[in-house]
RNA sequence: CGGGGCGUGGCGCAGCCUGGUAGCGCGCUUGUUUUGGGUACAAGAGGCCCCCGGUUCGAAUCCGGGCGCCCCGACCA
């Protein structure tokens, strides 16, 4: 993609509203826009960090056996008084109605939904278990949206729900549930900590929160060192890695245990801020109670199906991933969902060498990188690209042009390189 | 929802107290210059001063009402 031709709307200068580095940084480098308070446009470059995500997101799903579809925004009301909690959920619900008064809600999340869909077609215990999700705008009208897209009210959340005919089979849902959003954070190239939690409006009795560390992060969380050591993914089988999650300790400022902290050795006490980007619950047969959904069991018996729900912020963990990684120049993206993976500096356009080189590692590159090819001085074009946070800059310039070199910038430590053009060619894209 | 603040070209701000017809920096356009870390000079373009009403000969400025946005706290993916 070409710098010129891209609506890529850097800011020199920070906006007044944004406050916090995740926020500045997302209006400085071109990713989103305000609309409204809370609601936020996200232009092309935030739009490929989102899509970026969302893929990891599917692929690890996919591996834990989830289906995807897709339910709409807006909700009837009715299915919300199935359950109670179209009075219950008080303010934060966005209501609406429509040219016939009818009573809508943009939903703020789809257990009703997606009990509704299942008790509609599924019918005999042969059919369970089944986990289900999808990739969908949530809206929340938050009392204070703050922090840019950490706490907007229109928000981009994978939800996923699974259906199980007893609670062995919820709790293991559950647990590969952890393990799939474990190795989810993971290769988005994030250390997160799962840490027992309340379970808030969606009720239940089992939840954890998965928490990226960041000095900004709106919860305390205690947590011991082990968690930063080794691969958390790596255990031999889903109830083995259950079992290391849930014994070495962590947990939010609302969960803390003191008697517990104590008996970790000092040397391995950490204690920092947090930002949640997810969290799993069991809450058993609370909606399929309510909503009256059940199967035949294969003694003609009815059951209720036994149930879970399992949210990651998508949008919000684009804010979240910056605000962990950032330096005074700017973001400093994971390789997995950088919006481009490499930028092209051409610091000469118009150097015959210099423009032959940079077309040809544009056109190698292909989509996932980003040519700079903007009539700009070179000062300008490095102080973008680090403010983009590009993991890899491939710098062009009449110097080394005319020998075939350009330089290979690494973004995350900075790190320079003299290559060949080939070279460079072959380590971005290893 | 309690407390505080702000709204003036695209962005950051000054002007408001003490009313007299809008200014600075950045960005943008054109030309020259410069050419490896946000270059310099020159000439331009661009503003219902958030909205409505009031006071006044005259309102960005004073008064009343409304709307929007931000920050702190309590609440939340």
């Amino acid at each position: 993609m070409r710098l010129s031709q891209s609506l890529i709307p850097t800011l020199k200068e920070t906006p007044a509203e944004a406050q916090i580095a995740s926020h500045r940084l997302m209006l400085r480098a071109g990713l989103v826009r305000q609309m409204a308070s809370g609601i936020y446009a996200w232009l092309p470059a935030g739009l490929r960090v989102l899509n970026k995500i969302s893929a990891i997101v599917r692929e690890e799903q996919a591996a834990a056996g989830a289906q995807e579809l897709l339910m709409p925004t807006i909700q009837s009301a009715d299915l919300w008084r199935e359950s109670g909690r179209y009075e219950a959920y008080g303010k934060e619900m966005l209501r609406i109605t429509d040219r016939h008064e009818r009573d809508l809600l943009y939903g703020p999340t789809n257990e009703e939904m997606i009990t509704s869909i299942m008790r509609e077609s599924v019918k005999s215990y042969r059919e369970l278990p089944q986990n289900l999700y999808h990739i969908q705008w949530k809206f929340r009208d938050e009392v204070r949206p703050r922090f840019g897209v950490l706490r907007g009210r229109e928000f981009l959340m994978k939800d996923g729900y699974g259906f199980d005919l007893d609670y062995a089979g919820a709790l293991l849902t559950y647990k590969k549930m952890m393990l799939a959003y474990m190795r989810t954070f993971q290769r988005i190239g994030i250390t997160a900590i799962p840490m027992r939690a309340d379970t808030g409006q969606i009720g239940g009795d089992l939840s954890h929160e998965f928490h990226i560390l960041a000095p900004t992060g709106e919860s305390g969380v205690f947590y011991d060192a082990t968690f930063e050591a080794g691969d958390p993914a790596a255990a031999a089988d889903v109830e083995t890695f259950y079992e290391q999650m849930t014994t070495i300790y962590a947990a939010t400022d609302e969960k803390h245990d003191l008697a517990a902290w104590e008996k970790i050795p000092d040397e391995r006490r950490r204690e920092g801020r947090g930002i949640e980007v997810g969290q799993i619950f069991y809450f058993g047969k609370k909606y399929s109670e309510s909503m009256n959904f059940t199967v035949t069991g294969h003694d003609g018996t009815k059951i209720f199906p036994e149930m879970g729900s399992y949210g990651i912020g998508v949008s919000r963990l684009a804010g979240a991933i910056i605000e962990a990684r950032h330096d005074e120049a700017g973001i400093i993206w994971p390789d997995a969902i950088a919006p481009f993976r490499a930028a092209i500096l051409n610091l000469r356009q118009g150097d015959a060498a210099t423009d032959k080189i940079c077309n040809e590692l544009h056109e190698k590159l292909g989509a996932d990188c980003l040519y700079d090819d903007r009539e700009e001085r070179a000062g300008a074009k490095f102080a973008e690209a680090d403010l983009m946070g590009h993991p890899w800059q491939i710098i062009a310039g009449p110097r080394g042009a005319a020998n075939g070199q350009v330089e290979l910038k690494r973004r995350a430590t900075g790190e320079r390189l003299e290559l060949s053009v080939a070279d460079a060619l072959a380590k971005v894209m290893s």
